[in-house]
DNA sequence: CTCGGAAATT
DNA sequence: AATTTCCGAG
């Protein structure tokens, strides 16, 4: 299956998206980048890892600097009231749709569940042992990848 | 802080 | 549909 990748992929991140991989023009959900995409982007980014990091097992990461963070996405969404309340709550809205999950007892930390990623250029990869090669090692600089999570009617 | 309902927004 | 906003409860 060939994917086809729209050319306005996220700023400077070397990372491209698939088309699909963003909603249709205005009506439902906008075409603006997700947040989960938007956290990758970040913790892609070595200059962020004192805001956020890849920290413990796989998937999981910690916000080091939440209110930076929510700074970060409300610059992003054009949303200047946006703070880590309102930020959090948008990823509790991931836990039911599988996309992460909280490390209970650790402040600020989540896990994304990549067994629910596809990294399109390797549809057939085995994502659980390789998030990090993914996310570490196979994006800088290169688009060459792409990701996303299994939607209902995707795929 | 973290969680999740409810309503509003885009 | 995916948040954004607001908020009471644990």
């Amino acid at each position: 299956t060939h994917q086809s990748f729209g050319q306005r992929s996220p700023p400077a991140s070397g990372i491209a998206f698939p088309d699909w991989a963003y909603k249709p023009e205005s009506s439902p959900g906008s075409r603006q980048i997700q947040l989960w995409h938007f956290i990758l982007e970040l913790l892609q980014k070595e200059e962020y890892n004192s805001v956020i990091a890849w920290q413990g097992d796989y998937g999981e990461f910690v916000i080091k600097d939440p209110d930076e963070v929510a700074r970060q996405w409300g610059l992003r969404k054009c949303k200047p009231h946006m703070n880590y309340d309102k930020l959090s709550r948008a990823l509790r809205y991931y836990y039911n749709k599988r996309i992460l999950h909280k490390t209970k007892g650790k402040r600020f930390t989540y896990k994304f569940n990549f067994s629910k990623v596809v990294l399109v250029n390797y549809p057939l990869l085995d994502m659980a042992n390789s998030p990090f090669f993914l996310a570490q090692n196979h994006f800088n600089g290169s688009p060459c990848c792409a990701l996303t999570f299994l939607q209902e009617n995707e795929w």
